[in-house]
DNA sequence: TAGATACGAGGATATTC
DNA sequence: AATATCCTCGTAT
């Protein structure tokens, strides 16, 4: 990449090639691409991504599978892939030790084999065996026999299929369930993005919870039970949380066999039906052709830029880099987003303009790429960004994949294909964070900080139009303003948001065009009109809080909140309930006292009290919770099992588990640091103050407390 | 086998008066 | 007791 020779070394076996490499480091010889392993070299030789063409002669033996094929012809090829789906999910006791059945559903099957040593009487769904041994055999069977080519459940391989390996392994069976005779291997997830792999050979076993995080689908809570409920509409057949849900199968499994079954078939199938409704496989597959991956590691984005990338510089003879991972702890400083100081307030007709994909236009606009990045000084009439590089004016890949991805889009797009369009989305925008990380082979802090400093620039010159022409510039998020329109009429102003934007975009280009003779890729976009709209200020201060905001839409009306206690899963659903309504009656001037004064009365009363429990998540084992206690790591430990999600309550004596509680609601603490923090906003907007409107009343009750 | 930075808030703990 | 700072979490983009 800086332009000077390289020579190619080709060696018998890819093992052979770390000890030439370690070797030539010893002697100072740079190597490139040395790290990179022979599949993915080779199918970047071949260009194959996703579907591929086989010609050759096969044999039928070897390793157990159908046809082995011994250095076939191979070739790119347009699969269209619709892949057999299975799912599934196994019971066991509370400890998963003991199995106690195996549910299947998909493929046309909906079953539920049982291990029972009594032989009971089971629903026709189910079939009993008298042994784990026997059960894991059939299971292995019917996978053989219904052959999915994808394996799919809820947790499958964190739970699922590590606790089948372990009983098989404890049983001296071996669990195959791949198109060969190998047994399943398991990849436990390493650090804390990464998600756990399983190698089944000819199949692939794709996790739903792993699916719906890499398609970047947010949900409050992953569990199945959650996620079904949003998704599908129905919860799991029993209640309660994991814990109580674990003794209640095992009582099942005990006294009411027909419920138990129905209980093990309903997991399958709705986590089957969760990852079908989402089109989370043809997502999976359509980003597997893309980056080449295989469908368990689409989300793997390095690895993805890898493949795309290094598949273009070949093309042009260019060698990239070696990984070298003495860099993974050389953190730089980069700089990221810029984020307007807001004018707290209440506000009528605001418009929300965005940039469209702002980081990959500013890559297309501006040519950055790893190769057009000119190092040196001696560069004749380079693209000079804000940070101080300097780009070639060369026709460079980067820009050129994003060109074409971007077309792509708009083609899935006119096409009615979502699922394309937001597979090339995700891609489009992992390209940023790439160039960012030094994990990356082509990681260029130089680069990484010209597309986000170009975001700052261009957000600016967005506040600076808007303020030349006497807007006035609420807000705005790096590539987001708000604007207040200044316009009576909602309608009026909805029309008139577009075609400030057309006037925007136009006056940019020329911008561009004249600063750096490129030619713009850069659109800004009328996003919402919000007919209310209200800044936040920071809690402590009069200065309005970043990130915070909450808008009544026109025209749908909706009221949305962004960064506010309503959309934190820390705050108890009463001070949420609070902050919605009291919004609600602000947008439509509503009074808020008379509610407000009651809501706080029922609390006092102790008739919200299901409404109190907090919920805040534990980022480490409890036991390293050493500088300072919270109160859910507090709560935390008072529990016998407590899970990654602490549920608890302010009682009179601290923070307890809500599965544990030993003394009443602290209905005061609720009252001051829930209801009163997400009311006094409101209030101030409106001239009130909180102990006005709530308090007063209940001096009386007050000191009733006071004296006990 | 690893996309990024920016930000606010509450509560625990440390420091200052 | 008042105030400052640190830690932790969950969020926006």
């Amino acid at each position: 990449m800086a332009g000077n020779p390289a020579a190619k070394v080709i060696v018998h076996l890819p093992a052979d090639t770390l000890p030439i490499r370690d070797r030539l480091h010893a002697e100072s010889v740079p190597t490139y691409e040395a790290d990179l392993r022979f599949p993915i070299s080779y199918l970047i030789d071949k260009n194959i991504r996703g579907g591929i063409g086989i010609v050759g002669i096969p044999d039928d033996r070897g390793f157990g599978a159908d046809l082995v094929f011994t250095n076939p012809e191979i070739f790119p090829s347009n699969a269209r892939l619709n892949p057999r789906v299975l799912s599934f999910d196994i019971e066991t006791d509370p400890n998963a030790r003991r199995l106690l059945a195996i549910a299947i559903h998909g493929l046309g099957v909906d079953e539920v084999l049982v291990v029972d040593p009594e032989e009971r009487q089971l629903p026709k769904s189910a079939v009993g065996y008298r042994t784990e041994r026997e059960a894991i055999e059939v299971f292995i069977k019917r996978i053989e026999i219904l052959d999915p080519d994808v394996l799919t459940g809820w947790n499958v391989i964190d739970f699922d299929l590590a606790v089948l390996a372990r009983i098989a392994r404890r049983c001296r069976i071996q669990l195959s369930l791949g198109r060969t005779d190998s047994t399943v291997q398991i990849r436990e997830a390493q650090g804390f993005f990464a998600s756990s792999q399983a190698i089944v050979h000819g199949r692939v076993v794709l996790d739903g919870i792993a699916l719906i995080r890499g398609a970047f689908m947010p949900f409050k809570n992953y569990s199945l039970d959650a996620v079904s409920r949003e998704v599908l509409g129905v919860g799991k057949a029993v209640e309660g949380d994991v814990r109580d849900r674990a003794e209640e199968i095992l009582d099942k499994y005990n006294n009411d066999l027909p419920g138990f079954v129905h209980y093990a078939g309903t997991d399958a199938r709705l986590a089957l039906e969760i990852v079908n409704k989402l089109q989370l496989i043809p997502l999976a597959i359509k980003r597997s052709t893309l980056t080449g991956m295989t469908m368990d590691r689409v989300s793997a984005s390095v690895a993805s830029f890898d493949f795309v990338y290094l598949s273009q510089l070949r093309r042009k003879k260019i060698v990239a880099p070696s990984v070298n991972s003495a860099n993974y702890h050389q953190r730089e400083v980069h700089s990221g987003g810029l984020v307007l100081q807001p004018s707290p307030g209440m506000y009528q007709n605001v418009w929300t303009f965005d940039y469209k994909s702002l980081y990959p236009s500013v890559i297309r606009t501006f040519n950055i790429d790893p190769v057009s990045y000119l190092a040196g000084p001696e560069s004749e009439d380079p693209i000079e960004t804000t940070n101080t590089a300097r780009i070639s004016r060369d026709p460079a890949i980067l820009p050129s994949i994003l060109d074409t991805l971007f077309e792509e889009r708009e083609a899935a797009k006119r096409e009615g294909d979502p699922v394309a369009s937001q597979a090339i989305k995700i891609l489009m925008n992992s390209f940023y964070g790439v160039l960012a990380t030094p994990v990356c082979r082509f990681h260029n802090a130089k680069l990484a900080n010209a597309i986000t400093s170009f975001g700052r620039y261009f957000l600016r010159y967005a506040k600076d139009w808007f303020e030349s022409l006497d807007y006035q510039v609420l807000y705005g998020d790096t590539d987001s303003v708000f604007v207040e329109s200044g316009i009576e009429s909602d309608s009026e102003a909805y029309e008139i948001g577009s075609a400030r934007a057309a006037d925007f975009n136009q006056e940019l280009s020329a911008h561009v065009e004249k600063q750096w003779s490129v030619e713009s890729k850069l659109t800004l976009e009328f996003e919402h009109l919000y007919s209310k709209f209200f800044l936040p200020a920071m809690r402590k201060s009069k200065q309005g809080a970043r990130k915070r905001y909450a808008g009544m839409e026109y025209p749908s009306g909706q009221v949305e909140f962004t960064g506010m206690e309503v959309v934190r899963r820390d705050w108890t659903d009463l001070a949420k309930e609070v902050q919605r309504e009291l919004f609600q009656k602000l947008f439509t001037n509503e009074p808020v006292d008379e509610y407000l004064r009651e809501y706080v009365r029922e609390l006092r009363a102790g008739n919200l009290d299901e409404k109190l429990v907090y919920r805040k998540g534990l980022r480490k084992p409890l036991s390293k919770y050493t500088k300072v206690i919270p109160p859910h790591v507090a709560a935390g430990r008072k529990m016998e099992r407590p899970g990654k999600v602490i549920e608890y309550l302010i009682t009179v004596d601290g923070p307890e588990p809500i599965d544990n509680l030993q003394h009443p609601p602290d209905r005061e603490h609720y009252v001051q640091r829930q209801i009163r923090p997400v009311a006094e906003p409101v209030l101030a907007a409106l001239g009130l103050d909180f102990d006005e409107v709530a308090e007063r009343y209940y001096q009386q009750d007050l000191f009733a407390n006071v004296e006990e």
